[in-house]
DNA sequence: TTTAAATACATAGAAGATCTATGTATATTT
DNA sequence: AAATATACATAGATCTTCTATGTATTTAAA
């Protein structure tokens, strides 16, 4: 399990990224995916997760769409290509980002 | 420059990764190496920097030492043993959160 | 020599994201 | 019948970082 702290600053990261692999999900969807797919290691609060997508969608990048299962309801979420964008962009900078930490962390540039 | 939203989640290992290269160091001294070792990337806000030693001095992750250099006051801080311990955890949590994500994103994990 | 820019630290208050706690219901399993 | 899982939602607290501001010295430029 991730720490809290870095869940914080990549909610949407992770969502976004849930969302490209798998097209159309509703909220609780979400929250058994991504735990499924980061083997655990990230757990959702339904308290994180359902402002978040309603923040998504304000933002533009996920649009929903309201079905009813029985007498439940299901809010179902796609992502715009906004979204698919956005997703790419926070993936490329995070990745550029942590080489930037580690080539500072390696020996080499420590002896340098 | 990366984003506003990507420093907020990893100001404090920036720090201390900054620490891990150069021994010891005031804030501004800080504030330059960081904007030099991230090739410009990473522009610290001093209102941003200062409260943030003082939070990680408060957390046991480094001490501070105060020099007088003429009239003005230089704040010196050093690593703490578990300063140097917490930026290798976070780097590395940072790391494997990054493979996580690059995982579920790239083609073949799509298309499995 | 006045002015601007760089050096150096600091704090108050705002903004924003996420968490905890709580609430409401239905459906399924024990 | 009770417990657990499914499903969504909101209020308020917390924490980090940002913006804006203040103070003061030193150096460079005009």
């Amino acid at each position: 399990m991730y720490s809290k702290q870095l869940i914080k600053g990549h909610l949407v990261t992770i969502i976004l990224t849930t969302f490209k692999k798998h097209g159309k999900m509703y909220g609780y969807e979400i929250f058994l995916k991504v735990k499924e797919i980061s083997a655990g290691k990230i757990e959702l609060k339904d308290g994180s997760l359902y402002p978040a997508l309603q923040r998504m969608q304000k933002d533009g990048l996920i649009e929903d769409e309201v079905v009813h299962i029985g007498k439940r309801v299901r809010r179902y979420y796609t992502l715009t290509k906004e979204g698919s964008t956005r997703q790419q962009e926070m993936v490329e900078e995070l990745a550029d980002f942590i080489k930037t930490i580690q080539e500072l962390t390696s020996i080499k540039s420590s002896i340098a």
